[in-house]
DNA sequence: AACTTCCAGATTGTATACGATTTGCCGGAT
DNA sequence: ATCCGGCAAATCGTATACAATCTGGAAGTT
């Protein structure tokens, strides 16, 4: 309880809009317990509980869990209530998919157009990912990855792409918290460090495809077999079951 | 008053998300309003207002608004209130060049898997196209327009990035609203009757280049000089006024 | 006359109360 | 024992009341 839950505020920003008032921080606060790996999947989120956690009316924690809902960290069930997202196994493969096609346009994008202090500030992001590796420290270097990808994003100057690339990350850890396995714990590989010689290079093309392959590999890293596919509609429930 | 306005009901929904209850009812009013042009970018959508409007209270409108400001139909402001999103020029280039490098996957993946039923069904709905502009029903014309584009993305099986295209779609009739010059009216050229010739054939590189093409052509007929960029921040603004 | 201060109106932010819907249990009927 | 109906608890949906904040103008000062 007395544990300050920091959140480095040097780190880009994984909300998109601004919320009113204290409405934000219930936002943050569900968000990063959810990538913490606190509140896991499927887990529920009664208005009242959150309410009394954050000491706020249950007014302010449903604005907080709309916008959840809207970035795919949370899922409202009308009537039912709301609960952290448990991206299917089919959801995880079209968002890899998704980053596939986006992330290393605005790459190629970035790289022709950083500045001196942009590459200075993604080199220190990158001290900070090996030493929370270091420190074994598994939350925080997953944290630091995702923000890594969102500011490559951001500095490519397309927000708009950039807003998708948000929402992407916050799922991607969801999908990480259920389907990564640890095989291959080093499977790093520093790859933000070659995206970074690129940058450094302003080899466009070569910061696209070190970016495709990078996504490429940490898709590779989770296990998407079809076991627990949840059936999506009631419709496709009964069916099965009829069948 | 008593004009009912009807959303034809085949048509794919604009909204990403269901919302509770009464809440939906607002969203769609008020999107069908800016897709009509009778709410115009810039106009405030007043709690008060919006709410006597639609007989409900403003928890109701203030979760509507809140979904519209996620999917850039509306901005709030805190404290300020809400207003008909105003894409600048920019955020109008980034919108289409967004459009420009999802769709064109988009319609190859949907290419390859198109039952004899869907052709049909993008058939019937060129048809209604064509219907709409004979009828020089511009707004009909634009819906159908970007629903045509909303049921390609579905129809490729690819839903987070279908999602992003309902955005897209959206944010491009406000943009369309601000920056569209008639000058070549018939523009259209059939480009969706071209598209459907390639699905026919199952031509997934033809599909791809031909919905790429018809993007450009799109923004091609937007008029997107800076004329009347806005101020984004403040201090922006006053930088300018010192400057 | 121009500027500042302050107050009244309007509008948003939040809490609370009440109604509607769902859920799960319990008891009775078959 | 199983199934069905119904009641009670919990939870969500909505309205309303009140507090906080912003806006615009009027009054007062220089």
């Amino acid at each position: 309880m007395d544990e300050i839950v920091r959140i480095n505020s040097d780190l880009p920003p994984l909300r998109r809009l601004p919320l009113a008032g204290r409405a934000g921080e219930v936002y943050d606060g569900i968000l990063k317990a959810v990538l913490d790996h606190r509140l896991m999947p499927g887990m529920k989120l009664s208005e009242d509980e959150v309410g009394a956690v954050f000491g706020v009316s249950r007014t302010v924690v449903r604005a907080a869990l709309q916008a959840l809902a809207f970035e795919g960290i949370a899922e409202i069930f009308p009537n039912r209530g709301a609960f952290v997202a448990k991206p299917s196994t089919e959801t995880a493969k079209q968002v890899f998919e998704a980053r596939a096609l986006i992330e290393p346009e605005l790459a190629a994008n970035a790289a022709g157009r950083l500045s001196p202090e942009d590459l200075e500030g993604l080199r220190q992001h990158i001290e900070r990912e090996h030493a929370a590796l270091h420190a074994e420290n598994q939350g925080e270097a997953i944290a630091l990855s995702g923000a890594f990808h969102i500011r490559i994003a951001e500095l490519s100057g397309q927000a708009v792409l950039t807003g998708f690339v948000r929402e992407l990350i916050s799922q991607s850890s969801l999908i990480v918290a259920l389907y990564w396995t640890r095989r291959e714990t080093t499977c790093e590989s520093d790859d933000h460090g070659a995206l970074m010689e690129a940058f450094s290079a302003g080899d466009s093309a070569l910061a696209r495809s070190v970016m495709r392959d990078h996504i490429e590999r940490l898709r590779d890293g989770l296990d998407l077999t079809d076991r627990e596919t949840r059936p999506v509609s009631i419709a496709e429930a009964l069916g099965r079951v009829m069948a």
